[in-house]
DNA sequence: TGTACATCAGTGAACGCGCGTTCACTGATGTAC
DNA sequence: TGTACATCAGTGAACGCGCGTTCACTGATGTAC
């Protein structure tokens, strides 16, 4: 019975901790209907619960807390790719648009934040987003060096294939989010997006050959 | 001499079209900095160089100006596509991506207006240019289905490869965007461009052939 | 051509509101002894 | 274990500001006769 009479639990820190991920969990709640420019601090804190001026005890700028919400969801993505590199489908398209589904679907706000604010209102966070798609890019590369086939494929040349296949995925998340609650919508755009990777698997089978 | 006294010259409609012009003028300006969302009624009014109420006049709401903003944009993708048309080089990947970059470099604020509010914080505007760049791609596909050998080409597919395009054609819209300015950064661009056009071409060369 | 009236783009005062930020504070948690 | 003090997450009042929108207006342009 080490508790005390306040309905207080945990540290001092890890109470601090649970308020922030409050205002990130909130403000991600609120960019279902607008962009984070078109955020209020205010509105925020409302939603988590807390005064408006305690917001500055775990962030600067509504900004701030829009880099977190990037470095955040960019855990959501690295996660995908590496339960894709985990395990290796016999069909490795089919297996990394399943993938991808099932991440979208699991955590559609964290992408849904991931393309609204790629090329939106607030610089640092734009900033944010492209370094990360950057060395998400250079990550591709390298498993697609992996490839059989694929060994005597120059730096640069992967680097491009890679950059397609990034905005190609980027497409189909966009779509995903757009159809989401209707099955068949969906398996169309799964049908769709599986097709066009297998069209630049078959550019890439012919790529600089006799 | 037909003029007034006044500085006024026009009639009144005239003089309506081009106050109009100037605040869309004036919205498109502000927007290089940030999102529409983020964008004020007052701002714009000033920087158009009238009173905010004599918005009203005008549009009902930013939302609506946003509208406007994406038709005219839209008037300068068509305009391009139109272009690429009309003139078919021998090398139709090197002649797109040409035009397509001095289209970008003629009015880069409208396409920057369109790269950002496509997934923006505006519903209304949101939808404007998913419902544009849809048509655009059954414009595309049109287009593809003339070229020889690809007559055969079932509807879906051609939508297919479209869609692959337009996604592939925004997404170097946007690195131009971002090297504006930088002649060799723009060169790398337009080079990683048309590569990944031509693997795409690779890939269609191959489709559905034994 | 001249006159009388209608239209309407743009004006300017005024409103209530939500905003970001400051400041001094409270009281529970943590620490030193 | 108990006491005295430090820390600091969260509070609440207050501020000045720019916002969208209303309203009655002005005066040049347009129209009917």
């Amino acid at each position: 019975m080490a508790e005390e009479a306040s309905g207080a639990v945990g540290t001092r820190q890890e109470r601090k901790r649970r308020t922030r991920q409050a205002l990130l969990d909130s403000a991600l709640r609120l960019l279902a209907d607008t962009s984070l420019a078109g955020l209020s601090l205010r509105e925020v804190t409302r939603e988590a619960g807390i005064v408006p001026t305690a917001f500055y005890r775990h962030f600067p700028s509504i900004g701030e807390l829009g880099v977190a919400l990037v470095e955040e969801s960019m855990r959501t993505l690295r996660a995908m790719l590496r339960s894709a590199r985990r395990k290796p489908a016999d069909d490795a398209i089919r297996g990394s648009v399943a993938i991808l589904v099932q991440q979208v679907g699991r955590s559609p706000s964290h992408f849904r934040f991931l393309i609204r604010e790629r090329y939106g209102g607030v610089a640092e966070v734009r900033k944010s987003i492209a370094g990360e798609l950057r060395l998400l890019g250079s990550e591709l590369a390298t498993d697609l060096a992996r490839y059989p086939g694929m060994a005597d494929w120059d730096a640069d040349d992967l680097r491009m294939v890679a950059d397609l296949m990034v905005g190609a995925m980027l497409s189909v998340v966009t779509a995903l989010l757009d159809v989401s609650g209707d099955p068949r919508a969906e398996a169309e755009v799964v049908s769709v997006a599986e097709q066009q990777l297998r069209l630049i698997a078959l550019g890439m089978a012919h790529w600089r050959r006799p």
